[in-house]
DNA sequence: GCCAACGTTGGC
DNA sequence: GCCAACGTTGGC
């Protein structure tokens, strides 16, 4: 099993959305960047750990959890005409672009800001905090997935001021 | 194959 | 809104 992460703008797509789904799932779309599609595509597999990122908002950073429930197939946004991510050049018989459906295991038990990250020594080489780092599908090593856990759970329990359900609103 | 122009991402 | 960094496109 293997660990990754990915971006999205909370504004388009956010964690709290997908955590009151009613089945938690969705299908992880509309990515058109061909390095992130060949770790959806040869990387993930069923299973592997998610770690969900919010980009471009007030908050930026590591909001919650998913697991991948399905391998990649076909991204079907890509054949339909009028979707942002059409892709005319790409064909039924072979497609360019897949997707994976991720599901939902919990919200982190806070939101872990990027700064925070940054200034975490244990997360040196994370490729998140590479420079100009804009890959929206990154590989996640186990060490950095044990500690961003970590920080998370560690930084809730000395915060005892703040109940855990306001962290849980705040995500919304 | 080179590379300038352009579009996008994303932090601040 | 600014701007740096990056990916893609297309002329040559």
């Amino acid at each position: 099993l293997r660990y990754w992460l990915v971006k999205t703008e909370p504004e388009v797509f956010s964690f709290a959305n997908l955590w009151s789904a009613k089945r938690r799932t969705t299908a992880w779309d509309g990515v058109r960047n061909y390095q992130a599609r060949n770790y959806l595509r040869d990387g993930m597999r069923t299973g592997d750990g998610v770690l969900i990122y919010h980009s471009g908002a007030a908050e930026t950073g590591l909001v919650g959890l998913a697991e991948v429930t399905r391998a990649a197939y076909p991204d079907p946004t890509q054949f339909d005409r009028g979707h942002d991510g059409f892709d005319p050049k790409s064909a039924p018989r072979a497609p360019r672009w897949v997707c994976v459906d991720l599901t939902a295991v919990r919200p982190l038990e806070r939101l872990l800001p990027l700064a925070e990250l940054r200034a975490d020594p244990g997360l040196t080489g994370l490729p998140l905090l590479q420079r100009g780092s804009r890959l929206s599908v990154q590989p996640v090593s186990p060490e950095h997935w044990k500690r961003i856990l970590l920080l998370a759970a560690l930084g809730a329990r000395q915060d005892r001021t703040k109940p855990l359900s306001e962290n849980k609103l705040r995500m919304k």
